[in-house]
DNA sequence: CTATAGTTTTCGGCATGCCGAACTTCCCAG
DNA sequence: CTGGGAAGTTCGGCATGCCGAAAACTATAG
């Protein structure tokens, strides 16, 4: 059989993007979010399709079966598994764990994984607020609001953000928003492209883009 | 560059090589240490002597560059860093260590290593007595006999064992037998191809190849 | 000084996974 | 309905790393 790296970065890249978005998933969105060309993508999707890990209509979208949702789900564990790992146990800032999370989940066996999951004592969100699948593919679905969209005035705590952009994650931190961070959305500026917000005593800027990778919560009262 | 793991792997077997004898490190040597065909050997050796980190007599045998000597003993620390940090943290018995190891190795960066090491107190031995290169590369270097060669009535500490065979692991444990533990040569029968020790109260025979691969100090008095 | 047995290298071939170029297919604008 | 441009696929080619078979080399016995 195949050296699984490749097929787990596929059936994840596939699982992440629906996770994100309900566009369907086509080779070329595929090949843009894994940085591969589409004819590259184009002929791995169709060994995934041979061993039954997705479904694949010609010249449409890719879905992953119940074994590649599985699959998908075992390594999206393993991300988030090592990446809590990282921050709480050797002290990594939550910006500097996606890369290393992003080989490691391909290395670790299921036993050391449960083994991890134990000693961390089951956490169930990573250091960005994503979900961590249960070891049985079981992941809890909250109303969140991407923060791009949260009225002006409303109070949110923030509740996750995207692990993929280290330059944001760094700048978070600075600005002092964390994951459980409340926040009041001071006014929305479309036209300039920004969200602007107060954290603590703290006025933040954030473009949309940024903006649309945090997610929030109705702030506990 | 090319992915590291096959570099990696190859550079550790000639290094691993040497460690366990004085033999010249041959193509065909290597082909049965790595499981591999000769001829695939041959080509890859040469691919590490073009990138300087091999030397290679055609025909002849095979020896580590400095640079060459600086990715093996790197390696290898990262290989018993992590089977320390699999039995000391996540409870791992030190027969089940070495392939979860084999695979870690090359997947965790420089600064996952240091930090690990940090935090597992800086050992200089992992499980089964294997000194830890530092990050410098530097190896202490102790006197140390097989038990297949100590004299008999000999009274001798348990210093070191091969950690790549779990059965003997998995034997010694039963039997009482651990790094540090004191054991007295009781006979040796070359001719039978075993010799006999007692380890506290228990009488324990062990196969010369075994008892080759297990390393002894004189006890502490 | 050979003959030959054993070791090492070379050679052709295979599998995986990637790419760019050329070719299909889709689908909407007109 | 049809013409094109965009999206997707196929095709030939490349790099890596592996193998078995055949050729080349070494070294030892006679």
């Amino acid at each position: 059989m195949a050296g699984p790296t490749v097929t787990e970065d596929y059936l994840k890249a596939i699982w992440n993007a629906r996770e994100w978005s309900d566009d369907p998933v086509t080779n070329s969105v595929l090949a843009s979010r894994l940085g591969l060309s589409p004819s590259s993508v184009s002929e791995l999707v169709r060994k995934l399709a041979d061993r039954g890990l997705v479904t694949h209509a010609r010249y449409g979208s890719v879905e992953l079966t119940d074994e590649g949702r599985r699959v998908a789900l075992a390594t999206v564990r393993k991300h988030r598994l090592v990446e809590t790992f990282l921050v709480d146990y050797l002290g990594y800032d939550w910006a500097d764990v996606h890369d290393e999370a992003e080989v490691l989940e391909h290395a670790v066996s299921d036993t050391f994984i449960e083994r991890l999951a134990e000693k961390l004592g089951h956490p169930t969100h990573d250091p960005h607020g994503d979900p961590i699948p249960t070891a049985a593919g079981d992941l809890p679905t909250v109303a969140q609001v991407p923060l791009a969209q949260v009225d002006e005035g409303a109070v949110v705590t923030v509740a996750r953000v995207s692990d993929d952009d280290p330059d944001l994650l760094r700048h978070l931190r600075e600005v002092g928003i964390d994951i459980g961070t409340t926040v009041t959305l001071a006014a929305r500026r479309p036209a300039a492209g920004v969200v602007e917000l107060t954290a603590g005593d703290q006025a933040v800027a954030l473009g949309l883009p940024a903006a649309e990778t945090i997610l929030t919560e109705v702030a506990q009262p």
